[in-house]
DNA sequence: ACGATCCTCCAAAGATCTTTGGAGGAATGG
DNA sequence: CCATTCCTCCAAAGATCTTTGGAGGATCGT
């Protein structure tokens, strides 16, 4: 039966997908690039790897057709292919989150979240409100890269080691939010602490880009 | 950084839901559960694997908390965790099929698509609408298992190898479709295919078993 | 054309996965 | 309590993946 072959074949191309998410540097990866487009030494140097090992994972990811490459020059920059990868992570990770005690453990460890941080969080629905209405201080919390890489329209760039310095003047600032990366992304948490402790009450979006692009919602590039 | 380990942990914890879609076999069990629950020894039937090897398998599945367990005497059956997981290794196929050459060409070789098949097509809400007025021919062309692991209400269990013989008693029956375990499994087509042959007029589900799990709707499970 | 930069490819070592047969455990029926 | 059935666990061989440093390709500026 030539047809078990065939019907193989269709599932050893599924599970090159399915590989590409089996790694938890490539997982990373994934992450960073639903921030945003980035070139290969960026990716390496901000996931902790060396360029080959970068590079090697990134052609994992483009073999399954989940990234594309844009060539500038001598640099090579990556990013998703569509926002349907980012809604498939995302949905792996809601899985995972729902499914996995083991993830719920690790993510709460990381995010470190003592329960009482639950408070002000806002949903996209309600962001969407408040920016169309103006009265708002939408604080991009993420590395100054990733901001250029793409954010939420009506954002500020304030990436967590300026932040500090910038509290003074956000006191008193109309409904101040802050965001990152995703829910699985502890610099919002970060932020809200921190300005906290400056007298500043903030706010923080419940989840972040990764889901914010998976939406389909506007995104801005560039711009300072 | 004690931080970065832990995010390293939560990575780590992802990978594992990721790699375990990131093997052929384990896609097939999936895929096999995603019609209803089966014990150890059915599904390494039904994939053509060892039992043992079928048992590492639903081992790293359990692992990743993507099937559950249930003890009747001796056997153990096996079934998804959950909806949500029928629904991400859908949004997984339909990435793949969408994004991949690879995928699309696998599948239209096994599917053997000429083109001309594609008509006579009936959408979920369609087939929804059609057992509502009961003025339809509902068949499951599954083998025999699949359809008491769970069902279509109203659907009438008719596999593949007795569809020949219950050709005649179609002729002339009102609105006949047939549905099989989904976008990726060709029985559907081929019965469709062999009633033509027979002159009765046949539709087809445009996906079947796993996609309407997905979709949450009811799901009929044992009865004759 | 040359050097510099950035990336990909290569090869090899090490780590991890897969597959297997068979031992061992759990439940059942006599 | 024993034999049977069905599954899981174990160990080992074989296959595949990951990580590395360095060679080699592409592109740019001079």
């Amino acid at each position: 039966m030539d047809r078990d072959d065939r019907r193989s074949r269709v599932f050893d191309e599924l599970a090159v997908v399915g590989k590409a998410f089996g790694s938890a540097k490539r997982l990373e990866l994934v992450e960073l690039l639903a921030q945003g487009e980035r070139t290969v030494e960026a990716l390496a140097r901000a996931a902790d790897m060396g360029v080959s090992t970068a590079s090697a994972h990134l052609q994992v990811l483009k073999l399954a057709n989940l990234v594309a490459t844009r060539r500038e020059g001598t640099k090579v920059h990556y990013r998703l292919a569509g926002d349907d990868v980012a809604r498939l992570y995302a949905a792996m990770r809601a899985v995972a989150r729902e499914r996995s005690a083991d993830v719920g453990r690790a993510l709460d460890a990381y995010l470190n979240i003592p329960g009482s941080d639950e408070v002000g969080l806002v949903g996209r629905d309600e962001l969407q409100g408040l920016l169309g209405s103006g009265a708002i201080t939408l604080l991009d919390v993420r590395p100054r890269e990733e901001f250029l890489a793409g954010h939420i329209p009506g954002a500020r760039s304030v990436p967590l080691g300026t932040l500090a310095d910038e509290a003074g003047g956000l006191r008193g600032a109309p409904s101040v939010v802050a965001y990152c990366r995703g829910s699985f992304c502890v610099m919002a948490h970060d932020a809200v602490r921190l300005l906290g402790g400056e007298g500043v009450e903030a706010r923080r979006l419940e989840d972040g880009m990764l889901e914010w692009r998976s939406a389909g919602l506007p995104v801005l590039e560039g711009v300072a």
